[in-house]
DNA sequence: AAGTAATCCTGATCGC
DNA sequence: TGCGATCAGGATTACT
């Protein structure tokens, strides 16, 4: 489930579930599913087996859990199909499961935190935290040190990031990916905003003004507020929440796998390009090309 | 230095 | 039915 709503969904659904329960077993059945860990599989048991986690943290799409009495924080992604699933310990296993967490919380008892991954792009890891550069008091996993803050984070810096668009030469599409710049868009909410906003996708940053620049990024904030407040987007049961629901922000989209459909504005069809080699979905009319 | 292409992967689906 | 091509919501690495 991989953008900002979607990873924000298992965030919060993992929340009660894993905070103040102590890991009591850890099976590795994929070992690429750890390709972020530094070092051995065994060390990535051996150190997580018996720690107490706290409550879990997220800034892009990368979400962490702090481990009590330690500076390290278990650090999950979800890549492109990875799931977060929360199991009766004696539930049967989804064929592709990677990595099996068994926790014992005060409250609620055993449970099993499965990570679920078909194309093996996403991964866990432990990894050392780190004050974050803008804000020491905050400590953030060193593998997370290059990703910029969201839009939805307290202490996203809208000025740095619209000095740091105008600075760029590329197209906005390509910027709103980049998420050392802002983290969390990907190839749906990218497209999404763009639509609202009215921008083709290769418009170069330098030439967009600051008025749309500002607008753009409050379309940003807008959709996603709308993906989160229906649970993400879903297609189909490779994007589900800890408990294997679908959200169901697939009905809002306007522009995202709406091609051939007529636009919900003007009503001219959505086109699809290939562009970054995936799909870019907009308007013909709505969003002209530049140039 | 910064921008962009290449790469890592599996499985579902579609056309022949 | 079988098989190859195509496509999928991402991040890092390796080039230019």
């Amino acid at each position: 489930m991989p953008e900002l709503p979607e990873v924000e969904v298992v965030r919060s659904g993992l929340e009660p579930a894993v905070t103040g329960a102590t890991v009591t077993s850890v099976e590795v059945l994929e070992p690429r599913s750890l390709r972020r860990h530094d070092g051995p599989d065994e060390d990535f048991v051996e150190r997580l087996t018996g720690s107490r986690l706290l409550t879990p943290e997220r800034r892009g799409k990368f979400l962490w859990i702090p481990l009590a009495d330690s500076s390290e924080a278990l650090v999950v992604h979800l890549g492109m199909s990875g799931q977060v699933l929360l199991r009766d310990p004696a539930a049967e296993r989804d064929r592709l499961t990677r990595i099996v967490l068994t926790l014992d919380q005060p409250t609620h008892g055993p449970v099993r935190v499965d990570f679920v991954d078909q194309r093996i792009f996403g991964s866990m890891a432990l990894d050392v935290l780190a004050p974050a550069s803008d804000h020491p008091d905050q400590r953030i996993p060193s593998q997370v040190a290059h990703i910029a803050r969201d839009p939805v984070d307290p202490f996203f810096d809208d000025e740095l990031f619209l000095r740091r668009l105008a600075a760029k030469d590329t197209g906005i599409k390509r910027a709103l990916l980049d998420q050392t710049l802002v983290s969390g868009i990907g190839n749906i909410y990218a497209d999404e905003a763009l639509w609202a906003a009215r921008i083709h996708y290769a418009q170069p940053t330098r030439t967009l003004s600051r008025t749309k620049a500002k607008n753009l990024l409050a379309e940003v904030r807008l959709v996603l507020g709308r993906a989160l407040a229906e649970g993400g987007t879903s297609f189909d049961s490779t994007y589900v929440n800890v408990n294997g629901a679908s959200g169901y922000f697939s009905h809002s989209l306007n522009a995202y796998g709406q091609h051939g459909l007529p636009c919900p504005r003007c009503g001219r069809p959505i086109a699809r390009e290939s562009f970054m080699n995936r799909g870019s979905h907009f308007c013909p009319r709505c969003q002209r090309a530049p140039g």
